[in-house]
DNA sequence: TATGAAAGACTAACTAA
DNA sequence: TTAGTTAGTCTTTCATA
């Protein structure tokens, strides 16, 4: 990781369609070299993916997920990013235990997200926060 | 937003390189409606951004910013999306009023932007959760 | 929806450090 | 041995009918 990986990184995270060639202009080195470092940052795991941000609804949320002592919050976890709407699912320290990203149609089907979740055993209690407003870094 | 932009959404948010053709296959549809709707969902913001997802350094990070009533929160949203490291800013319901999500090489780093944001003389306080695991939706 | 032209990405051979 | 370059080929996208 040199500043060339993070010149190209930080060009992909604004679009990650731009052209190996315009990136190769914009941080001045070939076509060639740029292809390999996003193919080798792609092995290696720190470009994770590459995808689409979307507002499909209207609703973004937070629902931190408390689970009880005891249970196994990967398992958990794993389930629920199978979810349809969830976008992210983190395991986090602090009070809650997992926090869940999701972008629904309405705040019905926030609604139902949480209720599904507080349906689960290994689940205590959960939290949810509108996300009012999402500027991306 | 039919069932076949779902569809096509949900393909891209797996992985957003999967070419228009592949698409088309397994919606059973062709490359130019595809093609077409992609544009379409870009134009109508329903897709924010191609992007990529990373893992620049280990920590990742929530952390949650209050700040003073009477405060103009997007402007300081504003400011703090312009931040390196940082993927997110969130003006979310609740106690606290303003989410950032950031990824950073160290837990040094992390403490840094904790500081700069306390530095505001718009913020009141933060709470800071590190992001454990994550699983992408 | 089909087709051809243009743009982009990939392969592989080569060069330099 | 590793990173970078380049030319040629193949794939994808895009515009047009």
């Amino acid at each position: 990781m040199d500043d060339l990986d993070r010149q190209i990184l930080s060009i992909l995270r604004r679009d990650a369609r731009t052209p190996y060639t315009e990136i190769a202009d914009r941080v001045g080195t070939s076509e060639g070299t740029v292809r390999n470092r996003v193919d080798r940052l792609t092995e290696e795991g720190i470009i994770e993916r590459f995808t689409v941000t979307t507002q499909t609804g209207n609703v973004k949320a937070m629902i931190e997920v408390s689970v009880d002592m005891n249970v196994n919050t990967s398992a958990v976890s794993e389930r629920l990013a199978d979810w349809e709407e969830v976008d992210f699912v983190w395991q986090v320290s602090g009070e809650d235990d997992i926090v869940l990203v999701v972008d629904c149609v309405d705040t019905q089907a926030v609604n139902g997200l949480i209720t599904r979740a507080r349906e689960l055993n290994e689940v205590k209690g959960t939290t949810t926060r509108l996300i009012l407003d999402e500027r991306l870094g």
